[in-house]
RNA sequence: GGUCGUAUGGCGCAGCGGUAGCGCACUUCCUUGACAUGGAAGGGGUCACUGGUUCGAUCCCAGUUACGACCACCA
């Protein structure tokens, strides 16, 4: 191998500085398309990244820039190390976030009733985050709304695309996607089909937890449970021996009472099950029934099954086969008709004083009602307790039976829920044990994955129905589009075999008017960047996916959901890898919330110490450890920067004078040999995903080469003095070798300081598509046995410089003589560096002496005067 | 209540079966011709607690405590 190309005549800048690296760098990566993906490359030799598509419904935070920097590391690491890299970007623009803000940006609010606007103005344009009463905002059409929506995002695209760049996310910009686009809705409705056609999917008309302010089903994926301030009434029923007491936290749900239950073994009611009591105010006859899961501790041992209170309601209602006496409608008001198991005159009364209240109210004035008829023992007993929240939601969810959509997870199917964990088992996860959380999530799935949603802005759910000679759905009979067709829209176009007038006619069809839960979607990320439908000669390559790097916080739901889909629809996992960052917290270490509002905007931190330095900082942090927001890392990471440059301007400095350099000299080959073993730690810490490691290795050794390497070689590579053209050559050589070697190491880190100085001296384009550093180049030729002969100039570099400090002098200050003490097998190796020692130490005789332990004594400095 | 993770100098983190390291901060010094956005030399920790294994534990095992996360619990 020729070292020609280190030879090469530098012509780094006469001042260095990282300013306007970014932009400058930023542009010659497009302009020269250094990311771009080569589809012709071979399967085996493709990196693909299923890239987490950021959610487009509000502001970045620094969160983003510390997870897309560990994926970008990799990235880069793979394309250096000959990998053709996949790294597309998705745009994750579907969702009730995307709806929420649309409304409250626009001052608008979906009526699908409503026809579509030309020219639609919205009422203003840049309002607030915070919610808005639904009354201040102007109904506008379904279609007005998605345009306003498209509209919105793509300001927000550009602004995300913006801050990549400065990032140095080495994305290539012209794959991407995003979730609201035709072609993603195809992608959705066609695995959707798929799983309907293998049975995959299904309807069913059940209680639902039900969101009473958004108006839509949600799924377990979405709950999150909140303390909330309640009440224990203590409420008495007519037994056959008299009152039975129960505790309730919902006494407005009393009219949907269907029984009561305790648990089989409480002795205390055991002689009332299968008895009969009658509830108070409504007089209804409701059994006594037992089940294991009512608790002898809670309240009075006995509670009141309601349709339907909480999900253990729901558990009674379908293991006792209990009747439906559901009173709560969809907008979280009690129904206008009572249960027709309420049969008295005084409770038709009672209820009909309820109809039409919400749960708040009702819950007040039954309590007033059940004081006064003496039902309700003392006053209500404070209590707080979790309640489940959607966790976009501000309002308790309800239960709500309706018809819905679901998948099958394994939350109902055993042996589904074992292959998904087998699937789990072998996707390697960084760090390993995040691969717990998945399966905890598995194991404790309660039911299918419900993915209808009753909302208007989204992938609508491709079906629907025929109607009978009466003019009701046959949701038996569901029609579907063929795949050719899609996307499709089932709300503005037919279905085979039918024309439009026969909409909602008796034996015509109505469309389904529900849209997918936004995870069917993004469960499909690997389809929608790879190109499942649009390319699929693209998509054979990049799937699976070599990594889905994503947060610890989604592996339940991003995660989980992509995996099941991908077992269904290919039958293999989504990706090989796994990688997952922890949080960003403040420097309190506190989590970062919009709701704390702690958040760092990204451009902040980038502007004042630059994307280098706060690359440094993100990609110092493990994958799976959270990291504080620390400008202190920030700092250093933007000193070794500004040092790398200054480093290199002054080692490409020197030139070899010999044509024929070589690196002959021992110290210069112990510099090589030391590097050589970094890059082998560096590179197999980067194929363990450890690329902290690669970074901490790379680092360390780089400050040893400026600190102590370059100060005891810099007056041979000067050639000053005694110095043969030879050995200032190897040492030049030397310096070139190892900063070619080091600026590859540093690249994934720091893409831009480590271009800039790439391109003082070499001409072979971007240093990110460089091959990856191996230690078999720098080996050529050297003898190993000097390997160690580096830590111990180090150390004789140390005890020099303690004698000056101590003296409080100057480095440079002449030394008369002194002595290095070793043991006789390091004395040999240690003479070799006599002349460079003494030329950086200033010293004029430098004596030798053997010992038992290394030391530096008798400095004896030249007098001041003389200096 | 279950599971997982964390616990190392003031702060942020490495580490490892053989009596502790790095960076920041701190102290002192050096305005050296790559860099004052610099450099050098220092001080500072009984490695959360209690047991066990071992010749020897910060590192392995068991338990405890604290913190974080996820799940479960909603009468």
């Amino acid at each position: 191998m020729t070292d020609m190309h280190f030879l090469a005549p530098a012509n780094p800048p006469e001042k260095v500085s990282l300013e306007g690296l970014e932009d400058k760098w930023a542009k010659n990566w497009d302009d020269a398309g250094v990311f771009a993906f080569d589809r012709t490359a071979d399967k085996a030799n493709i990196y693909s990244i299923d890239t987490p598509p950021p959610t487009v419904s509000g502001s970045l935070h620094v969160g983003h820039v510390f997870s897309y920097t560990h994926t970008d590391v990799v990235a880069r690491f793979q394309r250096m190390c000959g990998k053709e890299v996949y790294y597309p970007m998705g745009w994750d623009d579907n969702g009730l976030p995307t709806e929420r803000r649309v409304q409250n940006y626009f001052g608008v609010r979906c009526d699908p009733t409503l026809p579509y606007t030309e020219n639609f103005v919205p009422p203003f344009e840049g309002g607030d985050n915070k919610s808005s009463k639904a009354a201040d905002q102007l109904p506008i059409s379904r279609r007005n709304f998605i345009e306003l929506c498209e509209k919105l995002t793509a300001e927000d695209e550009k602004q995300f695309e913006a801050l990549w760049r400065r990032l140095g996310v080495s994305v290539d910009w012209k794959q991407t996607y995003q979730t609201i686009s035709p072609d993603a809705v195809a992608v959705s409705q066609k695995a959707f089909l798929n799983n309907l056609a293998r049975g995959e999917a299904y309807q069913s008309m059940a209680p639902t937890l039900w969101d009473v302010t958004f108006r839509t089903a949600v799924a377990q994926a979405e709950l999150e449970d909140r303390e909330q301030p309640s009440a224990y009434h203590r409420l008495g029923f007519n037994g056959p021996d008299g009152k039975i007491f129960i505790e309730t936290t919902r006494p407005e749900l009393l009219p949907a009472c269907v029984a009561l239950v305790a648990h089989p073994d409480d002795e205390r009611y055991q002689p009332l099950f299968g008895k009969t009591v009658r509830t108070p105010l409504f007089d209804v006859e409701v059994p006594v029934v037992a089940h294991r899961l009512a608790s002898q501790e809670k309240g009075s041992g006995i509670a009141m099954i309601c349709t339907f209170g909480d999900v253990t309601d729901v558990i009674w209602w379908r293991e006792l086969d209990l009747p439906n006496r559901a009173i709560i409608g969809w907008d979280g008001r009690l129904i206008s008709e009572a249960p027709e198991a309420i049969t008295s005159e005084k409770g038709k009364e009672v209820f009909a004083e309820l109809a039409g209240k919400t749960t708040f109210s009702a819950k007040q004035r039954i309590v007033e009602l059940l004081q006064e008829s003496g039902d309700m023992v003392g006053e209500p007993k404070p209590i707080t307790h979790p309640v489940k929240f959607f966790e976009k939601g501000d309002k308790p969810l309800e239960i709500v039976s309706t018809r819905q959509w679901y998948i099958r997870n394994g939350g109902r199917d055993e042996s589904l829920r074992d292959e998904l964990i087998a699937k789990g088992k072998n996707l390697a996860f960084h760090p390993d044990f995040m691969r717990v959380r998945y399966e905890n999530w598995v194991n404790g799935l309660t039911g299918d994955w419900l993915i209808s949603r009753q909302r208007f802005f989204g992938v609508p759910i491709p079906v629907w129905y025929a109607l009978d000679a009466d003019g009701n759905p046959d949701y038996d009979r569901v029609l579907t589009p063929s795949h050719d067709l899609l996307p499709v829209d089932p709300s503005s176009q037919t279905p085979a075999g039918y024309t439009e007038d026969q909409r909602g006619k008796a034996n015509g069809f109505i469309g389904e008017v529900d849209i997918m839960d936004t995870w069917a979607t993004s469960s499909l990320t690997p389809q929608l960047a790879g190109g499942w439908i649009a390319d699929p000669e693209k998509f054979a390559k990049v799937f699976p996916f070599d990594l889905r790097p994503q947060g610890q916080d989604i592996i339940r739901t991003w995660l989980f959901s992509t995996l099941l889909r991908s077992h269904q629809e290919h039958g293999e996992l989504p990706w090989t890898n796994a990688a997952i960052s922890g949080w960003i917290l403040d420097p309190d270490r506190k989590k970062m919330s919009k709701s704390k509002g702690n958040v760092v905007v990204p451009a902040e931190p980038i502007d004042n110490h630059g994307a280098d330095a706060v690359r440094y900082w993100a990609a110092s942090a493990r994958l799976g450890t959270d990291a504080a927001f620390d400008e202190g890392m920030m700092k250093i990471g933007r000193r070794l920067a500004i040092k790398l440059l200054n480093a290199s301007k002054f080692a490409l400095s020197f030139e070899p004078s010999d044509k024929n350099a070589k690196v002959t000299e021992a110290i210069d080959q112990s510099l090589l040999l030391n590097l050589a073993e970094v890059v082998n730690e560096a590179t197999k810490a980067f194929q363990s995903y450890d690329h902290t490691k690669a970074l901490e290795v790379a680092e360390q050794f780089f400050w040893n080469f400026t600190d102590n390497y370059l100060e005891l070689v810099k007056e041979r590579a000067y050639g000053h003095g005694e110095y043969t053209s030879a050995e200032q050559s190897s040492a030049a050589l030397a310096l070139r070798k190892a900063l070619h070697t080091m600026l590859r190491l540093f690249a994934p880190f720091l893409p831009f300081a480590t271009d800039e100085v790439w391109a003082w001296w070499q001409n072979t384009g971007s240093i990110h598509r460089a091959a990856w550093p191996t230690a078999e180049e720098l080996l050529e030729g050297l003898d190993g046995s000097n390997i160690a002969l580096l830590e111990l100039s180090k150390e004789a570099l140390f005890g020099l410089r303690k004698a000056k400090s101590d003296a409080q002098v100057s480095m440079k200050a002449n030394v008369e003589s002194a002595t290095l003490v070793s043991p006789a097998t390091v004395l040999t190796e240690l003479r070799k560096l006599e002349a460079d020692f003494k030329a950086v130490g200033k010293i004029e005789t430098l004596n030798f002496e053997e010992g038992e332990e290394f030391a530096v004594k008798d400095v004896v400095l030249a007098p001041a005067e003389e200096v």
